[in-house]
DNA sequence: CTTATATTTCGATTATTCTGGAAATATAGA
DNA sequence: TCTATATTTCCAGAATAATCGAAATATAAG
């Protein structure tokens, strides 16, 4: 793993690291391929749209999601890849090898 | 998933989130059930005493690590539990289910 | 008791992030 | 074109986090 990749795993992990958009995170991850709109997540979630637009631009800029538009409504859609190698991180590279557990 | 341990996870992605912690950690963890000093982590890591004692505190605080103390010398240890509870929401509460998936 | 080592806490500065109202943009429909 | 809806961008203030030298604490050894 490269100094690069390493950075953008702390980064997916950093914008993870905050209550309001790990909630976001979820519920985008939970509406499948599909995606869920920006206003239905509004509605879940009861944050201003400027405050939860940030959000969801912090999320997009750590390659969690991207957002597709159809007509006047944007759907934000997981980067399941990008969760897979976050996960994927935190067990390659963190977790202990089977020789040194208890 | 109850509202206060979204906030713990939330609080220990925070923490991970951050390339100085990260690599704390991957060093905290890589040394097993022993644990490591923190001269041993300042030797590696390249990072004033005092920083490195605040990132540490702060990885401390999120519950992915406790320290030891064998005279002069202080040692870390990961909290393996903390560490797959952080895998497990990944897993659980974000990835997709089986039947959604392509 | 003095000195050396290991690490933390204090204190202060600088940098970054969070927040949300108001204005702007994009699209659709009448 | 005019209006309504959906969402973002602009702006600026408030809150939090990061940084690190210097001083303090803890322990060990002579």
């Amino acid at each position: 793993m490269t100094l690069v990749e390493i950075e953008a795993v702390a980064k997916a992990l950093k914008e993870l690291g905050h209550p309001t958009r790990l909630a976001i995170f979820q519920k985008v991850v939970r509406a499948g391929f599909q995606g869920i709109a920006v206003g239905q997540l509004q509605e879940h979630l009861a944050v201003p749209g400027s405050t939860l637009s940030h959000h969801i631009s912090s999320l997009a800029s750590a390659g969690l999601l991207t957002q597709r538009r159809e007509g006047r409504t944007l759907y934000c859609v997981a980067e399941f890849e990008q969760l897979e190698s976050v996960i994927g991180f935190l067990q390659d590279e963190c977790c202990l090898d089977e020789e040194k557990q208890p």
